[in-house]
DNA sequence: CATGGGGAAATTGTATACACATATCCTATA
DNA sequence: TATAGGATATGTGTATACAATTTCCCCATG
């Protein structure tokens, strides 16, 4: 399991060599569960399922490897290693800590253009949400706190979270799924604005921490149904 | 810039394909400064350097892109990106809070075995800080916290930290080489053990944090100088 | 029928060859 | 002399070929 500061954040040359490309979309197959932790990935299939060599295919799966999300065994093949419940849990405790950093930083550094993307930002959740866009909303929620990672000046720390993020995307759609809950996160998501706009470090890094608590705790409400 | 999760604390099977040996070597030299922020590599060089093929060496550096210690750039070359002072800044920033949470969590769930570990890994300590070897501190430094983080039972939390150390190594070598900091270091380490051991989460988690910050205050006296 | 051995098939590890893009440098011309 | 243009050289991106190892199946043997 591997949480790092990957350069992809903010790659400014969008490299569509193919490399690239099938990391990319392996590594969403596999978040997205279309490959389940166990299955065994032949190097000869995917080669064929994406169309290209061995080369660029091994490549990726390398980088896949040092991102934690399979295994490769030596003349055995790479088998998906995926996100677990228990990963899930345990990047949740850490994430509720660098949240509440995260929140302190950008109430201390935010600038006025980074701002107004965030008032911006929430006010389009607000759209969405009244129009019960679940995927927009989950989009929008990255945007929110990518902002804030961003606005904190901590590049380290943006890289983190952002790849927090990607990992637990199954797990913040199920929390969305909570009835209710796409209000009372746009309505999180104001207090915590309100706090950053205002420079009140303290009130913030509280604010994100309970969001986080709240996110969590709906998660694991839908998994004991 | 990548902190992530890597696989590598635990790599059951220590594969000793060309891949990782050069992955590896290359990581320490980018981070000991052989190679500084800049330099460019060309994969021609490193194969002879290395005496592999490009295949294998390609696969390195790809790892080293998404940890982000180099840059690849489409039919030019890897640009070594490196830890900049802002980053280890950065770094320090983050570890601060993580150290306080991996304290805490070790006060609540070490083992008996691991505290016996703790305790002797500190009294090594102090028998090579009689000795004034650095190198021999440094490594039980890192064991010493990296026996706190497995007791924490968080796999992710361990991951990070075990690469914020790697990461670090240089930054913490200049830490250490403040005059009587191994004795204080060592000090600090038997709080914390005894925090940890008393199950006291709050204290061990202040003392992590204190700890840190003299760790990262002392690094910041050295480069004043 | 169970078990052990041998060989073929499959799969990864590594090396090399080719394609493509880019930078460089030399030359020709104004 | 300065500049434009093209050939060449360098280096990465991709594909393929070869080597080594493992796995699995089949057959022979106890």
């Amino acid at each position: 399991m591997f949480i790092g500061m990957p350069n992809r954040t903010e790659s400014r040359n969008a490299k569509l060599n193919l490399r690239n490309r099938v990391f990319q979309s392996l590594e969403q197959d596999i978040l997205n569960g279309k490959y389940p932790s166990g299955t065994n990935l032949t190097e000869k299939d995917l080669c064929e399922e994406f169309g290209v060599s061995r080369t660029p295919l091994r490549e990726a799966l390398c980088q896949l490897e040092l991102e934690g999300l399979v295994e490769c065994i030596p003349n055995k093949g790479a088998v998906v290693l995926g996100i677990s419940e228990q990963d899930v849990n345990d990047i949740y405790t850490i994430k509720l800590t660098l949240d509440g950093l995260a929140a302190r930083l950008a109430a201390e550094r935010i600038t006025p253009e980074e701002l107004t993307d965030l008032e911006e930002t929430v006010n389009l959740t607000e759209f969405y949400v009244n129009k019960d866009d679940i995927n927009k909303v989950l989009e929008l929620d990255s945007r929110f706190h990518d902002i804030i990672c961003r606005a904190g000046k901590n590049r380290p720390l943006r890289s983190m979270m952002s790849n927090f993020h990607n990992f637990l995307k199954m797990a913040r759609h199920k929390s969305l799924n909570n009835p209710g809950r796409p209000t009372l996160m746009l309505e999180e998501h104001r207090k915590l604005l309100a706090a950053i706009a205002s420079g009140d470090a303290e009130l913030a890094s509280h604010l994100a921490v309970d969001h986080t608590n709240r996110v969590f705790h709906n998660l694991q409400r839908l998994s004991d149904v």
